[in-house]
DNA sequence: GCCAACGTTGGC
DNA sequence: GCCAACGTTGGC
């Protein structure tokens, strides 16, 4: 099993808005990047977790998790004239772009933001907080997963008040 | 709103 | 196949 980052504007769709959907589920469609979809194709998998990362919210950061519920398939959004996302070079017999399932499984207790993980040297690596990485899915290690769960779990790190 | 990073497009 | 122009992302 993989773990993968994923991101999304709160304005556009929020952690929030996924928890109350029905099922807290919904198709993660829209991507149109190779790179992603290169990782929906060859290794996004059912059962696959997910840390779901609000970007350009306040603040940023990981505010809960989710898992893969369906792994990939034609996202029939890019067939959709109507739609934001649609592509009239994807033909129906080869399907450029793939959408996933996403379930919320919880919500951490608090927003890992961006600036703690920055700050943190088991984090420093995190695919999805390097310079210039702009893909919206990005893998995630195992030491990774843990230390954000871990972390999660740990009261805020907060400045000392001066007595 | 700015701007750096970087992917995509299209002329040649 | 090169590369300039353009569009998008996303932190700040």
């Amino acid at each position: 099993m993989k773990r993968w980052l994923f991101k999304s504007e709160p304005s556009a769709f929020s952690f929030d808005d996924l928890w109350a959907l029905k099922g807290r589920k919904t198709r993660w469609d829209g991507l149109r990047n190779y790179q992603v979809r290169n990782f929906l194709r060859d290794e996004v998998r059912a059962g696959d977790e997910v840390l779901f990362y609000h970007s350009s919210a306040d603040p940023t950061g990981v505010v809960g998790l989710c898992r893969i519920a369906r792994e990939a398939y034609a996202d029939p959004t890019q067939f959709d004239a109507e739609h934001a996302g649609y592509d009239p070079k994807s033909e129906r017999a080869d399907p450029r772009w793939l959408a996933v399932d996403l379930q919320a499984t919880r919500r951490l207790e608090r927003a890992m933001t961006l600036a703690e993980i920055k700050a943190n040297l088991r984090l420093k690596g995190l695919r999805a907080v390097q310079p210039g990485s702009r893909l919206s899915v990005t893998p995630v290690t195992d030491e990774e997963w843990a230390e954000v769960l871990r972390l999660a779990a740990a009261p805020p790190k907060s400045p000392r008040k001066r007595s």
